[in-house]
DNA sequence: GCCAACGTTGGC
DNA sequence: GCCAACGTTGGC
């Protein structure tokens, strides 16, 4: 069978939940609430499957980049903060019966050696297609090639450039 | 904290 | 269905 795995981005603000965040979870696993975007929704919805890898980078933090890799390990379920009047992600628009917003489960798979800083994937030309690279680009949940993934992934691999 | 680039909302 | 106003994202 061919390998259906896919590979995404997916942001988080570290002053709000980071990759030692994750690390610390129950079975280094949660559940990637609070996206309140269609696109990132969708992608979320309708296309990520068990197993895929996702690249689990920090946005709004010094320096902003990729922190580490994790993969899906539940497909798309109700978002559930979405019904709580108390939550931050409360959305009265979205109903128990016809929810708007749905969320993945994602567990840690490895903290990268070292960060690789947005400023560093810019130098590298193979990945200058990256969703992330795009001017005005800011989805919360975008897709990667399976080579930008593994590019990143090697990079985290050898000493941070220009030091 | 600023602000450019986007996305969403709602009046018409 | 247009578009102005407003809200959010996220790098800097």
């Amino acid at each position: 069978m061919a390998d259906a795995t896919r590979y995404w981005l997916m942001k988080s603000e570290p002053l709000v939940y980071s990759i030692d965040d994750l690390a610390e979870e129950k079975n280094k696993t949660t559940c990637w609430d609070g996206v309140r975007n269609y696109q990132a929704r969708n992608f979320m919805r309708d296309d990520m499957k068990k197993g895929d890898q996702v690249l689990f980078y920090h946005s709004n933090a010094k320096p902003p980049g990729v922190a580490g890799t994790a993969k899906i390990v539940k497909e798309s379920y109700p978002d559930f903060t979405a019904f709580d009047p108390k939550d931050k992600h409360f959305d009265p628009k979205s109903k128990q019966e016809t929810p708007r917003w749905f969320m993945v489960d994602i567990k840690l798979v490895k903290k990268l050696k070292r960060l690789v800083s947005l400023d560093e994937l810019r130098t590298v030309k193979s990945l200058e297609g990256m969703v992330l690279l795009q001017k005005g680009s800011r989805l919360s949940v975008q897709p990667v090639t399976k080579k930008q993934f593994e590019t990143i992934c090697k990079l985290s691999e050898k000493p941070a450039p220009g030091v």
